[in-house]
RNA sequence: CGCGGGGUAGAGCAGCUCGGUAGCUCGUCGGGCUCAUAACCCGGAGGUCGUUGGUUCAAAUCCUUCCCCCGCAACCA
């Protein structure tokens, strides 16, 4: 009979740099779900990969001096290191800029243009040159660019359409009588009332802006654009093609379940559905937008010098502690948070304290005791019900809460069985036994029982810890386990020889190693912006008459005031020495009111004045960003008085 | 009143669907044990379950007021 399939993917990477620790949790979650499923005899295809394409690569690429494939080739090279170093077992690894998905994205295109889902239009006035990006109507900012503030001009280049608007009656549809297609059920109803409900505007689905990505066959102007190239990698990898996909891609197709971060929900829930609809493809079946993994309470960024790769982390707690701290600290709906400290924490009580010296004291007393021979388990005793129970019910909530991808609860039953494990080693006082011959037979069960919890417990851990169930089987003197063997308690064969106890684990001297790793981070920041600095880019130059057409002038601030329902705004009040003027400017969250009452500040007096959440601006002052995102006003000396022009 | 989620011991969380002695992990304090990686086991301390009012014999759990946090949307001129 043929196994049930499971095909599950991850979201493909952007190969702009190296990923840190918190794009890898993605993978190893990814990787342990795959792994359970096929413990559990599903024939399961693991996707995942990278999106190479776009004009940021092509500006990175340009910067480092090298061309977009080169630069590509390396960056998805760190990436697939990182992956095979976390011990994944991914079947296939796609990337975009492999020939046959290029192939088949631009088929795809075609189709869908052919059949009019995707249309040419020339928008007008709604595209802004210095971003190099096009914006909808609801996009703009009381007619301007949402990002500069800039104008918008008339389009000045063609572009391609998908027509989402025409899907967007049966994507709603689909989203309310499939409960589960998009998790957390939060996720759903932030798609449903603030994207879909209000009405689905066409995406634009080309650019002729750059060059660095998959050319439109019938149109080499123009460039296909993320959405289409990089979400059809999920049905490309597996031979999709519109003029007859492959038997690989029939077996497998729909995804049982996209795994992707919690931003890209919405590429994943509107426009890939909208996408598959359009070619007349079933839907994936399931959706997870996983939360992140934060450092301590901020999220990773280079900037603030808080990055943790996955590479330094296994040189000095070891893969598959690595693996077990991702999947153990994040809970399924809130972001996770990661600390060298909370890491050493969790090494030291949970892999060396509980299991490793379980596992350890444990194999010792089978070899002190019987010459590691395992004895059979005749002589039934107070505790052992108990302890089989525990080692049922881990087995049962494991599977429950692993089937919902709750890894950290799924986690915690397994430590439960270690704990209870534990337990009855202080319950039955083996040592104790040993010292009584006539109770050698009662000590030979206790053991046998132990060694089977530890069976147990080391064939459930296997998608989480792959090496650690290994390394267990070893020490008990068997080959790998399969998940069928331990659904009996007993498995384990009597006569046979444990292995040499070795620890696990081996505990970590938390203070010794955080210094070190704080002394080896700042080394290396040190290092890092020491390499950045020249790489402070100018605008290009400009006249002198360019600048004296910015009109800077001082002046007072006289009233601040929070703009209501905005989180970074102020209303702010001038004396410019001109009758007064209103601001509207972002810097609430880093000054208060007091702090900018009565100070002289610089204006540009000649800004084109413009809307922010409804309050009118009429110029802006001069602020400059800290490294660590905080900003700083430019404050003038109270000596100047108002309305001076600066130049 | 834009949409949604949440506020439970020092920290991190469960319990809320279907009201009935408030639970887990870490930390902390005390005890036990010696097979083991100063590990393991037991016990104690520590919570008016964000706030107001209500329903009820009984509310962390149901309804209500307000406060605070987080996500999405809007927004750094």
């Amino acid at each position: 009979m043929d196994k049930p399939k499971f095909y599950i993917t991850t979201a493909i990477a952007y190969t702009s740099r190296k990923p840190h620790i918190g794009n890898s949790y993605e993978i190893v979650l990814t990787d342990a779900i795959a792994r359970y499923k096929r413990m559990q005899g599903y024939d399961v295809f693991f996707l995942t990969g990278t999106d190479e394409h776009g004009q940021k690569i092509e500006k990175y690429a340009a910067d480092a001096g090298v061309t977009p494939k080169q630069y590509v080739d390396k960056v998805a090279g760190e990436i697939k290191e990182i992956c095979d170093l976390l011990n994944t077992t991914y079947d296939h690894f796609i990337r975009t800029t492999d020939d046959y998905h290029e192939k088949t994205v631009q088929k795809i295109f075609k189709k869908l243009y052919d059949q009019g889902d995707i249309y040419k239009s020339e928008y007008e006035g709604l595209y802004c040159t210095p971003c190099e990006s096009f914006w909808t109507e609801s996009q703009l900012v009381d007619g301007k660019c949402p990002d500069c503030g800039r104008e918008v001009g008339k389009a000045k280049e063609e572009a391609y359409f998908l027509r989402l608007s025409k899907y967007q009656k049966q994507l709603e549809e689909f989203i309310e009588n499939n409960e589960n297609f998009i998790y957390p059920e939060a996720r759903k109803k932030e798609m449903l009332n603030n994207f879909i409900k209000p009405g689905l505007q066409d995406l634009c689905v080309s650019r002729t802006s750059f060059k660095w990505g998959v050319p439109v066959t019938f149109d080499d102007k123009h460039v296909i654009y993320v959405w289409i190239d990089a979400l059809s990698n999920y049905i490309t990898a597996l031979g999709y093609d519109p003029d007859g996909s492959s038997e690989q891609y029939k077996k497998y197709w729909p995804a049982d379940v996209h795994i992707i971060g919690k931003d890209i929900v919405r590429f994943h829930t509107i426009y890939w559905p909208i996408m598959l609809m359009a070619l007349g493809e079933p839907l994936p079946k399931q959706v997870y937008g996983h939360p992140w993994l934060l450092f301590g309470e901020d999220k990773m960024s280079k900037s603030r010098g808080n990055v943790i790769y996955a590479d330094d982390l296994t040189k000095v707690f070891g893969v598959d502690a690595v693996r077990y701290y991702l999947l153990t600290e994040m809970p399924h709906a809130n972001d996770g948070s990661i600390t060298y400290e909370a890491m050493i924490d969790r090494f030291n009580t949970d892999l060396a304290n509980t299991l490793g010296n379980l596992v350890n004291r444990t194999v010792a007393m089978q070899n002190k005791y019987f010459e590691g021979v395992i004895q059979s388990p005749d002589c039934v005793g107070e505790f052992d019900d108990d302890l089989k129970a525990t080692a049922k019910k881990a087995i049962e909530g494991f599977d429950k809460n692993l089937s919902e991808y709750k890894m950290s609860d799924a986690i915690d039953c397994v430590m439960d069985l270690a704990r209870r494990c534990n337990k009855y080693i202080d319950e039955t006082m083996p040592w104790a036994l040993a010292k009584d011959e006539s109770k050698k037979e009662r000590l030979g069960t206790v053991l046998y029982n132990l060694l089977e919890g530890i069976r147990i417990l080391s064939v459930l851990i296997a998608p989480i810890m792959p090496e650690t169930t290994k390394k267990i089987a070893e020490q008990l003197g068997l080959e790998e386990q399969t998940y069928e063997s331990i659904q009996t308690f007993g498995g384990l064969e009597a006569g046979k020889k444990v292995g040499v106890a070795t620890p696990l684990f081996s505990r970590i001297d938390a203070e010794k190693l955080i210094a070190e790793l704080e002394a080896a981070h700042k080394a290396q920041l040190e290092a890092e912006k020491a390499e950045e600095k020249p790489a402070i880019e100018l605008q290009p130059e400009i006249a002198i008459d360019d600048f004296t057409k910015v009109e800077l002038r001082v002046a007072k601030i006289l009233e601040c005031e929070k703009v209501p329902k905005a989180k970074k705004l102020y209303k702010i009040q001038l004396d410019d020495g001109m009758g007064g003027r209103q601001i509207v400017s972002g810097i609430a969250q880093h000054y208060t009111p007091d702090e900018l009452i009565g100070k002289k500040i610089v204006v540009v007096a000649n800004l084109k004045p413009a809307k922010l959440c409804g309050v009118e601006s009429n110029g802006m002052l001069l602020a400059g960003d800290r490294e660590d995102g905080s900003v700083c006003v430019t404050f003038i000396d109270d000596s100047v008085p108002v309305g001076t022009r600066l130049h």
